[in-house]
DNA sequence: AAATTTATGTCAGCCATATTGACATATTTT
DNA sequence: AAAATATGTCAATATGGCTGACATAAATTT
């Protein structure tokens, strides 16, 4: 497990790094799966509906919108697009025969998986270079997250944020 | 500073709950400058564009650009209506007078410390969370990011990710 | 049994933010 | 003088959200 030690508190000039960090971070980490989404004709909406539907197969349409926090209206289009391209399926609830539970077909979790995959190698490779480096901090986790030729730029932030303010 | 021990590194359904933590914490963390910003008539774009003009005064358009990583068409718009409303202002390049360097009016420069005070404090609120909890790791942290009342929500999730996969 | 609520779907239109391509202007560099 | 650079702008398009209104089927309440 990742122990993070913060009996120090944060100070203001590091919560404003680490604030700069996680745009940087998180930028980089969506662009990951967005790429193969392109190909796909598909958006950032229909990922996290592959997402989450294929961590919990079965769940209803309204759990799904609870989650997303998105209306109905906007989900109706993404999830109409990802079962018309078969990656996603609907089956009457059997309890309640209103529901249309949702799954994902098998080359939906393929999708899934192949979506994931370099998020989770990001983490893996950030938490590796920290180890190797031995700055076992907040930022720089936050800062290995970000793609090796972008780091040049946030770096210079983060100096600056660090001493200015 | 907040240090973090990786040792044992990272395993697969730690990583996925990462990514997800990382997604619930980053949707609310963004949320707080969002509601700000709806009053004026702004969306996340000024914001970044605020903030970064912020940090470094006198930047010029290109170097927007390149931080943002976006197109100038896509900026036009935004840097337009923050300078009509004065958030933001230029002034010609001292030697470069095709250059038109961006600063922040005093309302700009105020409007960018409202829309970044509650990101820092969520920062620093969560690093006290976990420093009173004792529970030092990053999905910890993470977790703690996310509005209280979404943290029910983003629990189940988490603990089916760390058992199941 | 009838009325109401719930789960879902769908239509039409709107908005914000991004995109690309083309082109204009002023200024600097070659 | 020509070319490159920094910026601005126009037009058209795409995506992913939004709201409001309405429809249907099934479950629940009265």
């Amino acid at each position: 497990m990742a122990d993070i030690n913060l009996d120090r508190g944060l100070g203001e000039a590091e919560a404003v790094a680490l604030v700069e960090l996680l745009f940087f971070a998180y930028r980089d980490f969506v662009a990951d799966p967005d790429h193969v989404l392109e190909g796909l004709g598909f958006g950032r909406a229909h990922h996290r509906v592959l997402h989450f539907v294929g961590r919990d197969p079965g769940m209803t349409v309204a759990s799904l919108l609870d989650i997303l926090k998105i209306t109905k209206q906007s989900l109706a289009r993404v999830l109409k697009e990802l079962i018309d391209k078969r990656y996603v399926f609907q089956n009457e609830g059997e309890q309640d025969r209103r529901q249309r539970l949702l799954h994902l077909t098998p080359s939906g979790e393929a999708l899934r998986q192949k979506l994931i995959a370099p998020q989770i190698a990001r983490f893996k490779r950030a938490a590796e270079e920290i180890k190797t480096e031995k700055k076992h901090d907040l930022q720089s986790l936050l800062f290995h997250l970000i793609d090796p030729e972008n780091q040049v730029i946030a770096e210079k932030w983060i100096q600056s944020s660090n001493s200015n303010e």
